[in-house]
DNA sequence: CAGGATCCTTTACGATACTG
DNA sequence: CAGTATCGTAAAGGATCCTG
């Protein structure tokens, strides 16, 4: 293998290592939901972020946003309520996923647009289901 | 609800909405890894990318490379070797992910400095573990 | 209300062996 | 070589009940 080509590889192999990571640490079936609501709303109550989100049980919300909190990128308070209630927000360091977020989101948008003009038996994935939600915040 | 707010409820559902269909694409352990990897190098052999991606098993690569191929993302070309040969590439549709991809990679890029940064007993995840890889085309 | 504990179902993933 | 088929394990996800 020449020189040049070995360089590129482990160029390679560093961006894959890096995707690897960043992939595991958004991985789960609501965890990027969760940090781009966050985003957008900054300060969320629980059963708001649970509304917001939708579909997503208490369960698995709170250990989602277990594992986002260890990795620092939500922060967790607990408010002074009766009964307890606790506000979630992003965390700057959080922040630093916006250009991830927003171009997954960005993306989503345009494939939909991509689905609706190449084929007329489109499927609509995630359509409108169980919107019931209020926004209290976002 | 003020009309302001529902409206804004609105773009953030829509985003979500986005978000989710994105993630489902790419849903999958390897996905991610492996677009990355057909971007960086347009056209590798599928031996040669599972080499490439590292760790993944044969049956996992070819299952996951079949889900690509379905949603466009991918290009599969049977080759006239003996015994036969494929050679897979991205498709123009699928260089839309490029932001996508490469956003993911930065932020892991910077996401492994804030650990080093951060603390001295960070771990390291992904640590280079069996990178025999030789790269052909990368 | 937030979230822990239990239990259960369903995928995801992976190792192995086999075929054109 | 590039899959497919089969099987087994592990993890993810979800429903329900319970408590401070």
């Amino acid at each position: 293998m020449k020189k040049e080509k070995q360089e590129r590889s482990e160029a390679c192999n560093h961006t894959l290592l890096a995707i690897r990571d960043t992939m595991e640490l958004l991985s789960g079936k609501w965890k990027v939901q969760i940090i781009g609501t966050l985003i957008m709303t900054e300060k969320l109550k629980f059963m708001d972020l649970k509304r917001t989100v939708g579909g997503i049980g208490a369960k698995m919300l709170s250990k989602e946003l277990q594992e986002l909190e260890i990795n620092q990128l939500v922060k967790r308070t607990v408010c002074n309520t009766k009964p307890i209630t606790v506000e979630y927000e992003i965390t700057e360091y959080g922040k630093s996923l916006q250009k991830v977020i927003y171009e997954i989101g960005a993306w989503g948008v345009q494939h939909r647009k991509h689905l609706f003009n190449s084929t007329s038996e489109y499927v609509l994935l995630n359509e409108k289901e169980d919107t019931t939600g209020v926004f209290q915040t976002c």
